[in-house]
DNA sequence: TTGACATATCGATAAATTGAGATATAATAA
DNA sequence: TTATTATATCTCAATTTATCGATATGTCAA
């Protein structure tokens, strides 16, 4: 877990909203998979068209941001088709609550 | 609590060794207020200088760090004569891991 | 195969941050 | 007062980050 990363990726008011609104994607975010043939489990991964709309900036800043979370650890990223649906890395998450609460 | 400035703050090796030695001041600093008329108490504070010494970087630059640090909340300081004593606040990092914990 | 769509990557530029040296301020000592 | 020490602030060049439009890549449908 590389901690700076991390802190660089949380010091930006948009990557900290997409991960809040992330922890829940049904409330935030339209259905999604709705195009998909095979009905699939998108483990609440939503994507990236979706984000981008929500949190209004152009779709590469977006896209990077979504890379900039997902290269530390915090959001985990899964294609389906057309699609790369991003979700919370729960882990990653979990290991920085208590690096704070015990090392910091 | 300003989140943004906080994981700015936290972006930074040597302020976040600099949050870490505090934790156990005695144990990573020299003894401090020696050169102090009355015997005051320092509350585990430590003076820039030390700090300075310990991450071998320039003192305007750990002057401004712990600026940094204080500014956001991270840290208290406390003047004695011609020394400023640094110390953590423990309220903000409490506050900060309820934060990753239950919101981020 | 071609076209349309979703996402990723590239390239550019403006803005912010980094970290240092120089200098100012504050407190004490001589 | 003047000198000395500790810390803070100023200034600046170098680096990093932000954000976009343009373009490339990948996937599916017609």
């Amino acid at each position: 877990m590389d901690c700076i990363e991390i802190f660089k990726a949380l010091s930006n008011d948009t990557r900290l909203n997409i991960l809040g609104w992330l922890r829940e994607p049904e409330k935030n975010f339209p259905p999604q998979g709705e195009s998909l043939g095979e009905p699939v489990d998108l483990k609440g991964g939503v994507c990236v068209s979706s984000i981008q709309e929500k949190a209004g900036a152009s779709q590469s800043t977006i896209s990077n941001y979504l890379d900039i979370l997902q290269r530390c650890g915090l959001l985990l990223s899964e294609r389906h088709g057309k699609w790369t649906y991003y979700r919370r890395n729960e882990e990653t998450i979990k290991k920085l609550s208590e690096y704070i609460g015990t090392r910091l």
